[in-house]
RNA sequence: AGUCCCAUAGCUCAGUUGGUUAGAGCGCUACACUGAUAAUGUAGAGGUCCGCAGUUCAAGUCUGCGUGGGACUACCA
């Protein structure tokens, strides 16, 4: 007969090898999808990781979060299917690269060419993947690595083209341009990323002026004209005069205050009268000059005097005009130089009212574009005035691209000439430098300028509100993400910038002519390999570059016939149905519609695999899960994808996990050296400790404060007790022999702690489950440890030692075995989500005896299931209240100094009410075990002997006094002895109070007692003990004898003994101990197994010294049978 | 700058629909216990529940305004 395995020493990493061994040996993940075939399906959708980059322990926290549902799920019985995925495109990957070859784009094309550049980046990508998967063996990840989708192959680009090309013939896709980051030096625009380089952003001093602009004087602004010292103007500040040509608009904010200032131009000493926000005039006019009159002024620029003399609303300025400053040119579109109302706008700097050039602001882009009003765009690539700015035309617009040696010696930046010319005019309020933090790019060190760039824009505007509805339907965790952060910019939704001007990524799909009137959206291979047939036909190209190609053909050598990356592509022209000569656009898309793409192209959909997506098989995702960096990235494309194509969503239930931070709070980083390394992490404490600990200590969206002594609490406090737990139900089933063969003990035959047990393993079932079902790990891992430790360890065992190894194998015994069975097996299953590892061993462990399930793996078992009729309520109320009392006495004990191997006689407890008594009389039993006490009496009728206490129940009361509750409260406490018994015999009483009366009832106020005179007395809460520590002869006598036990016991021990060796006990004689021996001496040989106690005058040979104290001790002598 | 998250004991965290002694574990101190023993029990010390204001009979809990930490998005005349 097999034996359950009995360990000696927990050692989690080793588990876990063992059982990693196991499962690749027995393919137990397969085994879990296949096992379930035909069930319904679980659909998880696996977030590409850049495989680029090495995992850090974040990686564990979010693929732990991702297995733990999916491994409940299949233990739940739906079939899950995962398939892994890498994302490969991608700046980041561009930039290792280069990196790496130590060479810059600008290179790129000279010193090497696009397809090595490309082929550089498809090796570099995939470097590490032996590292991720090692990784995700490691930590119990399962995910389908033999067949993940790979963004870089054809088939997922075809799939990515095809989308797109459904969103070309919806009309979904159009040409514009934004405001981006652009470095002149470096001749290309800049991502937000790359701004964020450290040292990106650098304090500098630039020219920065505040300029006059004169007010047209028309109905609208006629009210402003009535009082006037000279012309009129508004007043702007700016950083850039070199945008000043190209203002054509001027911003207010809709509540700020404007006021009117009558005072004299600085250098041109001309009367002037300037509007500007009323909180900045301070910044402006010198407060010294606040007491001078208008008159007194010396035309020297000092002390210049001012009056103010009008105030209105932002709101009450929008749309007058103004003439324009610098007129080089004028728009060609739109109605400009007029005010408009910018969001934006504050009065924290400048004058409140701000300069608006639409090409070199996104703010001013924005705001130009929803009132209609043009741009002037005036500045060349290069960073040059393009010639209709005359003064200027040819120079570069910032000091900082002209390189020194170019500089003539009286070289004034145009900025500065700017100002000057705004000086002559009486157009210049204040010139002043100014230092400010300003943008540089990263790879040429000189500043960038915010700059329009044509870009390819998806409509998703078009879908806002579809987009919010669907949102509507997403279940996220936890929901303030979905509804705020995600809920939130979904409201202030724009159009979608698909373009990036790299190398390495999947090209625009877009041929158009060189006039721009005929352009081609290509969608798929097939067709593209069409329209080359037919501009080789046109001439215009020698051979058709997918001319390998055999359309249909689903086979991966097929798929490798051709490239769809750059430079391939680029090559291709194709003709227009005119004639004419397409060329591609040369931008990639944005790597995020990679990802997004993903529930599709990773089926090749709909090339192959129509039917997963198009029949909901696989689509939408019932949960995915990765950080909430990715809100606004995968979260979002996912949704955006799903929307925009198919009007649904993609995924319904969403969690978003926090950070992993190291354990005072900081980031983890390389630099700072504070990251953890997940291999080490795993090696050494085992990735059931890790996966647990992560996963109980924090909530999934809470970041986690990462300390690996909390992994070192984890394994002793929770699988350190699981560990001990199971092998004491090993140690002891192994020696009487229990595999469970036997029936069930009926539930009526199984004593009130077995069913107590039952009772609180089935609620953990229900409201693990619950949690699970909810996405709600660390509830659910929490739950089970504190029945782990708390009440099955502590609790249960601790009571149930006895019943183990004393007596026959009777039913009594074969319950406890069967219910410390039940209770691990339990366990076992409800944790394995979360310990994949030791709890399949665990399972092994006891299922390899009792054969009781006939799969070989806990992965391929179900979750445990609920038995609803062992839930009793009352049961574990009662176990609560047997828990408070004995701990109460345990208190009382110990303030007495009365050990609990000394025997007491009596305790009392008043008795509440009927219920109560009938909940102690249930636990009676074990209350006085527990404290080692002979017997209980019940206090009912109590007046005259206890001392009670009454305080009111706020929540009752409350609402039915309202302001008078605190003088209720207050009259309640005040209650005599003798009016509490009044309320207790008849159920109320009245009290009078100044104006009135009120009647309280029982239900009102919570009696509890106090006191009782003359006794020993604890009371917590409503429960009050009291404990008689009067000792007799016999109590001390017996208290005796259970010293000696417990002496023998460890010289048993000490002797090596087994624990069911049976033994022959010799004493020398001692006048203290003799008779306490002598009259319990039954009970001293069946507790130490002893078949005979005899006293002998002396013992010859080995023997030990049994000492109960300095008087009491004896010589004894321990002999087998 | 906007949006969102977090803030409770030295540390990590619970704290139900607002209800009157704010809890647990770890750590610390002391004492016990010892056929689960690298386990366990009991007790003690340790709190301005980040601050201010408000709503309410009653606020750790609800509202507003701040402070500190973090994330994302955007970027400023």
């Amino acid at each position: 007969m097999s034996k359950y395995k009995e360990y000696k020493q927990l050692d989690l990493p080793a588990v876990a090898d063992e059982v990693l061994k196991y499962w690749e040996e027995n393919d137990i993940f397969q085994e879990s999808i296949d096992s379930h075939e035909g069930n319904k399906p679980f659909v998880f959708y696996e977030g590409p990781p850049s495989a680029n980059g090495l995992p850090g322990i974040h990686h564990v926290m979010a693929r732990a979060i991702k297995d733990i549902f999916c491994r409940y799920k299949t233990q739940k019985g739906f079939q899950v299917k995962r398939k892994a995925g890498w994302d490969t495109h991608g700046l980041p990957v561009e930039l290792g690269v280069e990196k790496e070859l130590g060479i810059t784009k600008e290179d790129i094309g000279k010193k090497i060419s696009v397809e090595e550049y490309n082929k550089a980046c498809r090796e570099a990508v995939m470097r590490y993947t032996d590292v991720w998967n090692d990784l995700t063996k490691k930590m119990g990840y399962w995910v389908d690595m033999e067949t993940p989708y790979v963004t870089y192959e054809n088939k997922y680009i075809e799939s990515v083209w095809h989308l797109l090309k459904q969103l070309y013939d919806k009309g979904l896709i159009y040409k514009g341009y934004t405001i981006q980051p652009y470095s002149p030096a470096a001749g290309t625009g800049l991502s937000s990323h790359e701004l964020n380089q450290p040292g990106a952003y650098k304090n500098v001093k630039d020219t920065s002026a505040t300029a006059q602009f004169k007010v047209t004087k028309d109905d609208k602004s006629s009210f402003l004209f009535d009082d006037l010292h000279g012309d009129l103007f508004f007043l702007a500040w700016t950083t850039t005069p070199w945008t000043l040509p190209s203002n054509t608009a001027l911003g207010v904010g809709k509540n700020i205050d404007y006021v009117k200032v009558k005072s004299f131009n600085k250098y041109t000493h001309e009367p002037i009268t300037v509007i500007l926000a009323k909180d900045l005039v301070g910044k402006w006019f010198s407060a010294k000059a606040s007491d001078l009159k208008l008159s007194d002024y010396k035309n020297d620029g000092k002390n210049i005097p001012y009056e103010i003399v009008a105030q209105f609303k932002g709101s009450e300025l929008e749309g007058i005009r103004y003439e324009q400053l610098l007129s080089y040119v004028q728009p060609e579109e739109g109605d400009a130089f007029r005010v408009l109302i910018g969001d934006f706008v504050t009065t924290s700097d400048g004058t409140g009212i701000v300069h608006l050039a639409p090409s070199y602001g996104a703010d001013d882009y924005r705001v130009a574009q929803i009132n209609g009003i043009g741009a002037l765009h005036l500045v060349n690539n290069q960073g040059k005035f393009k010639a209709k700015v005359t003064d200027f035309a040819g120079e570069y617009v910032k000091e900082q691209y002209l390189k020194d040696e170019d500089k003539p010696a009286d070289y004034k930046s145009i900025d500065v000439r700017i100002s000057i010319k705004l000086k002559k005019e009486n157009r210049a309020f204040d010139v002043q430098k100014y230092e400010h933090s300003y943008p540089h790019c990263w790879r040429t060190d000189k500043p960038i300028l915010y700059f329009p760039l044509d870009s390819w824009f998806i409509k998703t505007t078009a879908v806002k509100e579809k987009l919010i509805a669907n949102n509507k339907k997403i279940n996220w965790k936890p929901e303030s993400t979905g509804s705020g952060r995600f809920g939130n910019w979904l409201e202030n939704l724009q159009d979608w910038n698909l373009s990036r001007s790299r190398y390495w990524g999947i090209p625009i799909p877009i041929w158009t002519t060189e006039d721009k009137e005929e352009q081609i959206c290509v969608g798929s291979a097939e067709q593209l390999r069409a329209e080359c047939e037919k501009a080789v036909a046109a001439g215009m190209m020698d051979k058709n570059p997918l001319g390998d190609f055999e359309p249909q053909n689903m086979s991966k050598e097929n798929y490798e016939t051709f490239d769809f990356h750059r430079p391939f592509v680029d090559d291709i022209v194709l003709v227009s149905p005119s004639g004419k000569a397409m060329k591609r656009e040369t931008d990639l898309i944005d790597v995020w519609f990679d990802s997004g793409s993903m529930p599709y192209a990773q089926w090749h959909y709909p090339f192959e695999n129509k039917q997963l997506i198009d029949e909901n098989k696989f689509y939408p995702a019932d949960f995915i899960a990765e950080g909430v960096d990715q809100t606004r990235g995968w979260f979002f494309t996912l949704h955006a994808i799903a929307t925009l194509c198919f009007d649904t969503i993609a995924y319904k239930n969403v969690v978003s996990n926090g950070l992993v931070l190291d354990k005072n709070g900081q980031k983890m980083s390389k630099r700072l050296g504070n990251a953890a390394d997940p291999f080490e992490t795993l090696k050494k404490y085992g990735p059931d400790a890790t996966r647990w600990y992560m996963i109980t200590n924090a909530q999934p969206w809470d970041n986690l404060k990462f300390d690996l002594e909390g992994i070192t609490e984890v394994q002793r406090k929770f699988f350190g007790t699981l560990y001990n737990t199971y092998n004491f139900f090993a140690l002891y089933a192994n020696i009487d022999n229990f595999s469970f063969e036997e029936a069930h003990v009926p539930y009526e035959k199984k004593p009130e702690i077995d069913r107590w047990v039952l009772s609180k393993l089935n609620s953990l079932v229900k409201d693990v489950d619950a949690a699970f079902g909810d996405y709600e790990p660390t509830k659910a891992g929490r739950l089970i440890q504190e029945f782990t430790t708390d009440h099955l360890s502590n609790w249960y065992v601790r009571l149930c030692r006895r019943r183990f190894w004393k007596g026959d194998y009777n039913e009594d015994k074969i319950s406890a075995y069967q219910t410390l069975y039940t209770c691990l097996i339990t366990i076992a299953k409800l944790s394995a989500p979360i310990a994949p590892f030791f709890m399949d061993q665990l399972f092994k462990d006891l299922n390899v005896v009792s054969g009781k399930e006939t799969v070989n793996s806990i992965h391929l078992s179900d979750f445990g299931k609920l038995k609803e009729k062992y839930i009793d309520e009352d049961l574990e109320q009662r176990m609560e209240i047997a828990q408070r009392l004995s701990s109460m006495v345990l208190a009382l004990r110990k303030k007495e100094s009365l050990k609990v191997r000394q025997p007491l006689q009596k305790m009392m407890v008043p008795i509440l009410d009927p219920t109560f008594k009938r909940q102690l009389q249930d636990i009676e039993a074990l209350i006085l075990s527990e404290v080692n006490v002979k017997e209980i009496e019940y206090l009912e009728e109590t007046a005259g002997i206890l001392v009670k206490k009454v305080k009111a129940d706020f929540k009752k009361l409350g609402p039915k006094f309202g302001k008078d509750m605190k003088q209720v409260a207050g009259a309640i406490s005040q209650l005599s002895q003798d009016q509490i018994s009044d309320l207790e015999n008849n159920d109320k009483i009245e009290l009078q109070f100044s104006d009135k009366t009120i009647e309280l009832t029982t239900a009102d106020v919570e009696i509890s007692s106090e006191d009782i005179p003359g006794w020993l007395v604890a009371a917590e809460g409503k429960y009050t003990v009291a404990l008689d520590v009067t000792l007799s002869e016999e109590l001390i006598e017996e208290g005796v004898a259970r010293e000696v036990v417990n002496r023998l016991q460890n010289f048993r021990k000490e002797a090596g003994f087994e624990v069911t060796d049976k033994i022959n006990i010799s004493l020398e004689t001692s006048s203290e101990l003799n008779e306490a021996i002598q009259n319990n001496k039954n009970y001293i040989c069946s507790e130490t197994l002893a078949e005979n106690l005899s006293f002998v005058d002396k013992i010859e040979g080995e023997k030990f010294l049994l000492k109960i104290d300095n008087e009491t001790k004896t010589y004894v002598s321990l002999k087998k049978v």
